[in-house]
DNA sequence: GAATTCTATTAGTTTTATTCATGGTGACTT
DNA sequence: AAGTCACCATGAATAAAACTAATAGAATTC
């Protein structure tokens, strides 16, 4: 077998010159080296090395080895350069996996800075997961969870990142657009945009809808954000969002946020881990810039 | 430091799928994979497998490094396959030099059934030597030498391999087209072409010309023996090269050999090999054939 | 030709790798 | 729910290897 260490010696030997400088490089006794090669060159057979008075010189085989030599080692270094990286978490890949559909664009600001600050590090957003997004997060589906519901198990930390108000947007020459707020019951004749979830996920139902039994004309489930404002500009319909979203959104199109409920509907999303990730260097900063990016909420 | 047992592990265990079965594949007990795996991750400073209910499954880092024993392990298996060739003497380079230049004509034809004879052997032709052919030889610089010079010293052996008459080549128009023999003053008049080297390498100069005190009109050198027949058909000058490749030529050209004095010079190609590497079975097989080659020179 | 500077070798020591025996754990069976 | 199976982890013991120290021999230098 030819190892990693014959390897180095075959190097070491051609860069010094000799078996005595490169036990010296390697840290080894000359006799060491020489053991070495010995059993080297029985085990493949082959001459490595001409012995010529006192120095040295490869053969045709030891010359195609040194070859070997110079393209593998530097292979192995920069794999264990790489594993020291991911050891002292400077790199690898941040799985995110997203519960909350219109956090993603609070994710994107996050990101640029994160990828900047950690440019060997990847990040993957992930919005589909199998058994859920605690089952992903058990599961290494995913490293890390952007969540408003906080289920508290072993091994799993939450830490709340941001809080922002979900409000109901519609267009501004809507009869609600003045409004100080909105009853569910004005919305019994509205089509209700909404993110393709099932109606359990969407607070505009768990929290407004559904406790006052209350159900819009319409349900019309759409899949991104930017789509769901053109249509609520274009007056097609309302939908629920956070505040801060419509804010941005409504220098560009005719939208206006309204409180739902007189006291409306505040949200708290989290960032679950696994507890054992937190020791992650770059995982941990992840979180802290997270936490940090808590006055874009509110 | 990560050895090739340990990409060795890696492997086995993703391909295996089990610790136990992976040991099983290695020769070795569970035990001592468990052992060495542990040790490697506590080297590394870093989880490569999660140990989730009975299977082991790799880690981001770990995902990395089979990534890496997939590229590296294949490379040292071949390298192992090449090195014990060379110790077969199955495989190599056969570095021939030439001291002889229109021998490479000679040369090409022994060749292709060499590569055919022997797959893994390559052959490389170097025609300069820093210290001479025989300096090269020693040098290791070449494992062969085609030389009309066999100087005897030890440590070489040298083989007759073929003889062939060295004879002037002139255009089918020239005046001495149909002499018998040329005398060296009738090359006074004459712009001789030959390769561009020393004259004392040159027979013609060596054992025609110049001990009868003659010099041509002008010498001309030319690299390439395919140009120095273009030459002479278009009657620029005169050459000597062997009889055999001046009949080969003829069939194509309008050139004709001519026997340079009354007896003609009759010259003794040899393949110097050190005495140590006839041993190896391509070098004697290459030997072999070019003795057998014989018939091709006179 | 003495001093120096190499490599090779032998014997002894230290370190490492491997095994054996055993315990623990999750998964499947009945 | 208990039993069985298949798997991994561990500690102590053992086998194997890598390494060192000491030394001899050979080539080179002065």
């Amino acid at each position: 077998m030819i190892e990693r260490s014959h390897l180095a010696v075959v190097r070491a030997i051609e860069t010094q010159g000799s078996l005595t400088a490169a036990a010296n490089e390697l840290c080894l006794t000359q006799s060491a080296i020489s053991h070495t090669i010995k059993k080297l060159e029985q085990n493949l057979g082959v001459e490595i090395w001409r012995r010529e008075g006192r120095s040295m010189i490869l053969t045709q085989a030891g010359q195609y080895l040194l070859a070997v030599a110079n393209r593998v080692l530097p292979q192995l270094d920069y794999a264990q350069e790489r594993l020291r990286q991911y050891a002292q978490g400077e790199c690898g890949t941040l799985r995110i996996g997203m519960e909350c559909h219109p956090c993603y664009q609070w994710l994107l600001k996050l990101v640029s800075p994160f990828l900047a600050a950690w440019p060997d590090v990847d990040v993957d957003v992930k919005q589909k997961f199998q058994f859920g997004g605690l089952g992903a997060l058990f599961g290494y589906e995913i490293d890390l969870l952007v969540t408003p519901d906080p289920l508290h198990k072993p091994g799993l930390t939450f830490e709340p990142v941001f809080d922002y108000e979900q409000v109901l947007v519609v267009n501004s020459e809507h009869p609600l657009a003045n409004a100080n707020y909105v009853e569910p019951e004005q919305l019994s004749t509205e089509v209700l945009i909404t993110y393709p979830v099932s109606l359990e996920r969407l607070d505009v139902y768990n929290q407004f809808l559904s406790p006052a039994g209350i159900s819009p004309k319409r349900h019309k489930p759409i899949e991104t954000t930017d789509i769901m404002f053109q249509m609520v500009a274009s007056g097609r319909g309302v939908t629920a969002l956070p505040r801060w979203l419509v804010d941005e959104y409504a220098s560009k199109l005719n939208v206006v946020p309204v409180r739902l409920g007189k006291k409306g509907i505040h949200k708290h999303i989290f960032l679950g881990i696994r507890e054992g990730d937190i020791d992650i260097d770059y995982v941990r900063a992840f979180v802290e810039m997270a936490r940090n990016s808590r006055n874009v909420g509110e």
